[in-house]
DNA sequence: CAAAAAGAAGATATGTCTGTCTTTTATTGT
DNA sequence: ACAATAAAAGACAGACATATCTTCTTTTTG
């Protein structure tokens, strides 16, 4: 579903949602650690995920990442489309170039529901609303 | 969501239902230049269901593969597991190996309302069923 | 100014996915 | 029995994803 990447920069954002603030910024070491991704590997999709302001960064000593108010705003299709596309919400799930409503595969009508629900689920709520449940519910990222 | 493996596993299989019968078998560069997948792509593909009995085949002159009847009664989701497992039904969507209801990731109740979807849409209706809509209502494989 | 930490770029290694080619085996029709 | 046909099987190669490690630059703090 989602690449590895992904995966670890949803898991690297919604660590930065609970854990860090402009005043308390953690460094790539420390999440490598925590989340026991690899520290080169996490360090790059963090890099990407700054340059298109889904998180915010300072460098020099007590630098690090963190999320200021408006990335809490996001939402994770924007991780998901930062890191790995757009593709699994628009693209045919039979790989045909050609798929629409009017030259429909043999799952294009499934697939719309299917993707109808990657939609919802990944877009209606935001980054700081994820992380007050994390906190509330006790989950485990 | 899915390998091209799968992608050109399933609109192997589908090609077979409307095309193929126990008489009338295809071979493997009928269907490759049909589909328009590379040939020995689709040999491996369509080798590794045939092993796993999910679609038929005979050597010799007039052989090819086909789907008897016991074929035409399996779903999607037999090809889909088939061909790229079962980890897009199972596995945690951020990868985390202890997730579950009792310790669940901050996507473990969203994901698992995705892959409720996803096997109803993959496992309600049979191949057969499938190959029959497809020539009901025009659709390109 | 020195230290800390991100930013940036590149080398390397491994593994999986995708794709091509060749050889072997089984079946059929003559 | 023989030749043709087609799947079965395995060897191989390139592209891409994943992962690790270096090196260097830039910025910021104390």
């Amino acid at each position: 579903m989602f690449s590895k990447s992904c995966q670890y920069g949803i898991r690297a954002v919604l660590f930065l949602a609970v854990y860090s603030s402009a005043e308390k910024r953690l460094g790539v070491t420390e999440i490598a650690n925590k989340l026991e991704i690899p520290k080169h590997f996490l360090a790059k999709i963090l890099q990407q995920l700054a340059k298109e302001n889904l998180i915010s960064s300072s460098r020099g000593p007590s630098g690090g990442f963190y999320l200021n108010k408006k990335n809490r705003k996001s939402n994770l299709k924007d991780i998901i489309e930062a890191i790995d596309g757009s593709q699994i919400f628009t693209d045919c799930i039979l790989g045909l170039k050609e798929c629409s409503s009017e030259k429909p595969c043999p799952l294009h009508f499934q697939a719309f529901g299917i993707k109808e629900g990657l939609n919802y689920q990944f877009e209606h709520q935001t980054i700081g609303e994820m992380a007050e449940k994390i906190v509330r519910t006790n989950l485990s990222i």
